[in-house]
DNA sequence: GCGACAG
DNA sequence: ATCTTGTCGC
């Protein structure tokens, strides 16, 4: 079964976050990934305005689909997915196909090892990835992996300029930290910061 | 208790 | 994330 009800409450949120981190998979578990889709979400007036974008891996856009939604929580750090959860599930819906989440915010990356991108990935039994552009939570090592309590749960791809930034990328769900990385790479253009699908649905959300 | 804290 | 013009720099 792949149904989750949305929390309303902090409380409920934390609860559910510890129940799906337990079902995180974090190896590669999935058949070949042809099109990855980005989603974001901006805020103007009061409303949630989400965007995702559906590309192949090189890079041309497949499908897009927006939404338009009510705020119903404040954002709390370490709760990104009480308030953008909804959101994200109305717009995926509208999508015809994708093999792939990329999402704004961290995936096992998190103090419960369940970020936003876990919470899509499992509640979509989709192989997902965490793509966060600051840190919540571990330290960044020598070697620029991640760690958190003992464990590597992220890696940081180091910003090229002079004044940009890193990003942050973290197991969603059903694929190994090396294949997330990997994958984020190959779709990000060069000088550029976000993945093409992750910076397209940013503009996208943001018109 | 204190500080830190995805967007 | 958002409020916000012009301006410095590649």
């Amino acid at each position: 079964m792949t149904g989750y009800r949305l929390p309303s409450t902090p409380a409920a949120a934390v609860r559910q976050q510890k129940e799906i981190a337990k079902k995180v998979v974090a190896r590669d578990d999935h058949g070949d990934i042809k099109l990855v889709c980005g989603v974001d979400v901006s805020y103007r007036a009061g409303v949630a305005h989400c965007s995702a974008v559906v590309m192949d891996t090189d890079l041309n856009i497949v499908e897009q689909a927006s939404t338009k939604s009510e705020i119903r929580h404040p954002y709390i750090p370490g709760l990104f997915m009480l308030r953008e959860a909804g959101p994200i599930l109305r717009t995926l819906k509208r999508l015809d196909r994708y093999d792939l989440v990329m999402v704004d915010g961290h995936g096992l990356l998190h103090p419960r090892r369940c970020g936003l991108a876990c919470y899509i990935g499992v509640a979509k039994d989709k192989p997902a990835i965490g793509a966060a552009k600051s840190l919540l939570c571990g330290s960044v090592r020598n070697d620029n992996y991640i760690e958190l309590g003992g464990e590597t749960l992220g890696y940081t791809i180091a910003a090229e300029g002079r004044k940009k930034k890193n990003l942050y990328v973290s197991v969603g769900h059903r694929m190994s930290l090396e294949s997330a990385v990997s994958l984020v790479r190959s779709m990000t253009k060069k000088g550029e910061w976000l993945p093409e699908p992750l910076r397209l649905a940013d503009t996208f959300s943001r018109r």
